[in-house]
DNA sequence: CTGCGGAACTAGCACGCGCAAGCAGCTCAG
DNA sequence: CTGAGCTGCTTGCGCGTGCTAGTTCCGCAG
């Protein structure tokens, strides 16, 4: 053997010469580059060379020369990717990467990088959940982003997003079918997720004022054990015999709180999670949940990137959200005994 | 107004004309190049320009230039980034975006991508938890990647990797002392994370036998409920009393079928977790668990990637793990009832 | 024989940056 | 007075690709 391989990578150059045309044939055949009039025979010529040689184009040289990296980059807010969001995750990522775009994620943490994500990617979009601070759009206009989904200006809040609160309407329509009219929402203390909790507790009063029940505390669990045995004794006294919980994570503190209190469950006290994660089902009693449709989220989320990188307009998409509820054992039907004297004033 | 802005972004070229210097010199400025001598006076300017002007090297140019990227993709197994791994990401993060490099991280699904990750952004080195199957490493190889880690022909093991069996040990030890002696391992049926909870049987076996107890059945545990309730009705029946579960998950899917078939924990079926997710202090009994330090790990993980990155050997490079038993109820001491005549025989 | 138009390419610039090489001006030993 | 050595820069190439503006060849009508 005289030597193994140059150790150097295959360039559009290397195959030019292998096959021995321009540079340029090679760049027209392989991105098929339209108004273009090349032979079918030098056609296959190049494209073999490519595959036998083993051609990636660089990417650097790409994004330099043609002004796109074709990478978008979602900003995720900082909870937890359970198994709902790495389905989501997961389809969003098929779907770009068939449309010739990669998607990379962050979760956005709280400690500000030297460097952003954006700048040292250079993506073609950033895509969040939510509005981005003005401090971040600057950055990112800085560095020559200008797609910005939602963008720095978006009217639309949080709470009245498609699909963002359907979740906690389907809750308080449960409870509320149910035979229960005294509700309360448990939110989660993580500060990092406070707007999706404020905006499904905004969701679930309004969601509460319309059917006609009330839904007026919403008190923050936290982690440490005696938030939750607080909050438990606090609602149970006030006489709140339904509880809408942000997640199953709070759902399963504040059963589990319930159930050490002595209150049973459904029968004292029905509590409904949220993203029916693993857990839901698992727990002693299983808690009832909501699931979400990851799949269609995340078509969803791919077809707004690539509207935006391609600069289609975003105005005729919507998403129809696909949300559905779970029923188990904590809100189990027919278990609510004692609260019908509360519920007979309406139809 | 003429007009705002051209919309274009700052280049160093812009720079060199405001300071009235040539491009170089800037270049020389900004990256402290080591072997210029550029007066302060000039270091001054070209600094305060670029400030001005808000200046954002492209990195795609950079890249090109430099043939470096600054970029560390991790590839992560496809299991849940629970708060520790949130934790453990955001410390590798930080501690490499100090030293200059940015963290991209991917869970690695089973749908083959047309274009891999590691393809679109020309990362400096990869770095995986396992290591790569030898279609990654080629396709790695192809994109021009040299630096992976673990390398192709990494000769440790898995089980044998530091940290991997440190909490399936303190698991074994802890039951051992508890008394217990008819062992069982509870692994997960998800094939995604087949090697790691392989990893933690073997090591959790190994302890097992220099500890002088008994643990060969080692049972899958998948998210239907009914499988949990045939592990623990085989296990109870075969004489198994202490429990070594892959994770918190599958310990709580145990603790409730045991419950649920009408076993009391501790005292007829101990279990213990791993992972110490937020569930184990939530559920009912609580679950004993094993924590491992993420933030040191975290760190460990950041300077293994700018080792390689920087071609400096790995090898001085040791991991020390933090890993820390937490005993809840699941586990409580003294509760473990009639399995003292098993254990009697050994100090 | 000329002109023309289309097919099938090629030459070469641009992208923004890193970096090697070079060059003017000055100082100072010999 | 020369030239070696230093400071403080500038010129310019190269990275690999996209794409515009050609150029060559060739068949065919006039």
């Amino acid at each position: 053997m005289p030597k193994p391989a140059p150790a150097r990578r295959v360039t559009a150059a290397d195959i030019a010469q292998a096959v021995g045309v321009s540079r340029a044939t090679v760049g027209f055949v392989l991105n098929n580059t339209p108004g273009q009039t090349i032979s079918e025979g030098t056609r296959t010529r190049v494209r073999e060379a490519a595959a036998r040689l083993g051609y990636r184009p660089n990417k650097a040289a790409t994004a330099l020369a043609g002004g796109r990296s074709r990478i978008v980059l979602l900003m995720l807010p900082d909870w937890p990717a359970d198994f709902s969001m790495r389905t989501y995750l997961e389809e969003a990522s098929r779907a770009l990467d068939e449309a010739g775009y990669s998607l990379v994620t962050q979760t956005h943490s709280a400690a500000r990088m030297a460097r952003p994500l954006w700048e040292a990617l250079n993506p073609d979009v950033v895509v969040g959940w939510a509005r981005f601070e003005d401090q971040d759009v600057a950055s990112m206009r800085a560095a020559g982003i200008t797609r910005i989904v939602p963008g720095p200006d978006a009217q639309v809040p949080l709470d009245e997003a498609p699909g963002v609160g359907d979740g906690a309407r389907l809750q308080v329509d449960h409870l509320y079918d149910l035979g229960h009219r005294r509700l309360a929402f448990a939110a989660a203390a993580d500060p990092r997720i406070a707007d999706l909790v404020g905006a499904r507790a905004s969701a679930a009063q309004d969601r509460a004022v319309i059917r006609g029940a009330e839904l007026r505390d919403v008190r923050a669990v936290g982690d440490a054990a005696c938030s939750a045995a607080e909050a438990v004794r606090a609602w149970h006294e006030a006489g709140v015999t339904g509880i809408v919980a942000y997640n199953d994570e709070v759902a399963a503190a504040l059963v589990g709180a319930a159930v050490r209190a002595g209150l049973r469950v459904p029968q004292d006290l029905a509590v409904i999670g949220h993203d029916d994660s693993p857990l839901a089902a698992l727990f002693v009693p299983s808690l009832s949940s909501v699931r979400m449709d990851a799949v269609r989220a995340g078509r969803f989320l791919a077809e707004v990137a690539l509207r935006e990188a391609e600069g289609r307009p975003l105005s005729p998409l919507r998403y129809e959200p696909d949300t559905r509820l779970v029923v188990r054992e904590s809100t189990a039907a027919g278990a609510a005994a004692g609260i019908d004297e509360a519920g007979a004033d309406d139809a």
